[in-house]
DNA sequence: ATGTAC
């Protein structure tokens, strides 16, 4: 079953550049053989290959253990292009830029708030505007917009949403560098200026959690975080507008592509270099909607420590309401990173992959210098997430990337033919998880048995050593888009 | 993921 792939240890599998004509570098896989089974089911190990092509790559085309079927490229899938040869390519970070995950902790025990649970989920589903195509509670002119997408989380504390010291807490403090509002189109304005603060459909959610068990405590300590613990995740991107981005800049590559004679396997993996007009104005726009995620996902923590407090009559501040932190995982970014002995300027494209920068780095906030960064992997609404955190062999490995959740076992289609949304819910309830959908018919294709299991995809992280286990979380309360 | 279609 593995005939051609290359078995580097127990976890990892190289695709050897004989596998395709035309591969510049191999694929790196992190992968327990049932992974990889599914990985090669749904072609997604083509497209690692795929990837190997692109002009400028540098080592390898990497697959993170919860890899599946994408636009091109795989979701689950990093890869780093020379920023003096290489290329960029929309495709390389998604159709929902800046997607992230970010965590509130509190100060509260999960065992306290049982009786509290079903009205603090009825509260966000309340005051959070969810589902596709939701409209926001914030509603801003052109020139606004485009100083959101400029000034990125801090817009959000500036209007009254969040705290300042929320902004050392998220990467890049919540603002990617480059953001030129000229490079994004009318129809994106159209599309997000009444979409701030708003949760989205699909997979993203809001969940209380409770720590269920910290296996690094001397890490979880210096994270604040500790067993019975109640914690909010917030899973949500850029809305209408990454989306938006990613489509109007697949079609500058595809133009791209042509007039500059690129050879790529796949049409989906439209790029340009980065160093060219296409490829710097992509960045420039990317840039604006990575900083739209930023604020949403800011506003929609201010939204949830405000239901907090009405439900708690309590200040957020007094529930110890702080950000942990707040992670990318659909983004590309010009890094620098140690190549074979030397230091070299990379575009890291991370499509459903997380940064998992180690201990030492200067660009993770000082508290967790010592430690790694923290890494967030949020898994189906049924089961658990994790936190990890972020170490020196991801930067030796993997452009220091781990992974970014449960990935896809099923296609939406499928889920939606074979699950019923509404035994579903109870099936979950009866388990004392608290549900609330934005919409019935997307619950089903977001169901336990469309994912892969969560635990499996971060044991292989833990034990190949590119993020390790810090501390389990179980959902308690879901709100759904 | 997504005003699930230009």
């Amino acid at each position: 079953m593995f005939d051609v792939l290359e078995r580097i240890s127990k976890y990892t599998w190289r695709v050897p550049t004989s596998y395709r004509a035309g591969m510049r570098v191999p694929g790196i896989i992190y992968a327990s053989e049932g992974l990889l089974l599914k990985a090669r089911e749904d072609r997604a190990v083509e497209q690692v290959a795929n990837v190997s092509f692109l002009p400028g790559v540098v080592s390898a085309s990497y697959a993170m253990p919860d890899i599946h079927w994408g636009y091109g490229f795989p979701i689950g899938g990093v890869v780093a292009t020379d920023i003096e040869k290489g290329v960029i390519s929309p495709g390389g970070v998604g159709f929902d830029i800046n997607c992230g995950v970010r965590l509130l902790k509190t100060d509260l025990l999960a065992k306290e708030v049982e009786s509290k649970l079903e009205k603090i989920v009825y509260e966000l589903a309340r005051n959070i505007p969810k589902g596709v195509g939701s409209r926001g509670r914030i509603k801003i002119n052109r020139k606004e917009m485009e100083r959101l997408m400029v000034d990125g989380a801090a817009w959000a504390v500036k209007n009254g949403y969040g705290w300042p010291e929320d902004i050392e807490h998220i990467e890049e403090k919540g603002r990617l560098e480059g953001a030129d509002p000229s490079k994004v189109s009318e129809r994106v304005y159209e599309r997000g200026q009444d979409q701030p603060g708003t949760l989205g459909g699909g997979n993203h959610f809001v969940e209380i959690q409770e720590v269920v068990e910290v296996f690094d405590e001397k890490v979880a300590g210096v994270f604040g975080l500790f067993s019975g613990q109640l914690v909010i995740m917030i899973h949500s991107g850029s809305r209408g507008v990454g989306h938006q981005t990613c489509s109007d800049y697949i079609k500058v590559m595809d133009r791209a592509v042509r007039s500059l004679g690129i050879s790529i396997p796949d049409r989906q993996l439209g790029c340009a270099p980065i160093k060219s007009k296409e490829g710097r104005d992509y960045y420039s726009a990317m840039a604006c909607a990575v900083n739209y995620a930023f604020v949403n996902r800011e506003i929609l923590a201010h939204w949830v420590r405000e239901s907090f407090e009405r439900v708690f009559n309590k200040s957020a501040k007094s529930m110890g309401m702080n950000l942990l932190y707040d992670v990318c995982h659909n983004i590309a970014k010009i890094e620098e990173h140690i190549v074979d002995g030397k230091a070299r300027n990379v575009c890291v494209h991370r499509k459903g992959a997380t940064r998992a920068f180690g201990p030492g780095n200067t660009l993770i906030p000082p508290p967790y210098r010592t430690t790694g960064q923290p890494v967030l992997v949020p898994g189906d609404m049924g089961s658990a997430s994790y936190v990890l955190v972020g170490t020196a062999r991801a930067m030796s490995e993997t452009f220091g990337s781990t992974c970014h959740g449960a990935g896809r076992v099923m296609s939406r289609s499928q889920a939606k033919k074979r699950i019923r949304s509404h035994e579903l819910k109870s099936d979950l309830e009866s388990r004392g998880i608290k549900v609330i959908a934005g919409n019935m018919a997307l619950l089903a294709e977001e169901a336990p048995a469309a994912y892969k299991d969560v635990s499996q995809v971060v044991e292989v992280c833990h034990e190949t050593g590119i993020s390790t286990k810090v501390a389990k979380t179980r959902p308690l309360g879901v709100l759904k888009g």
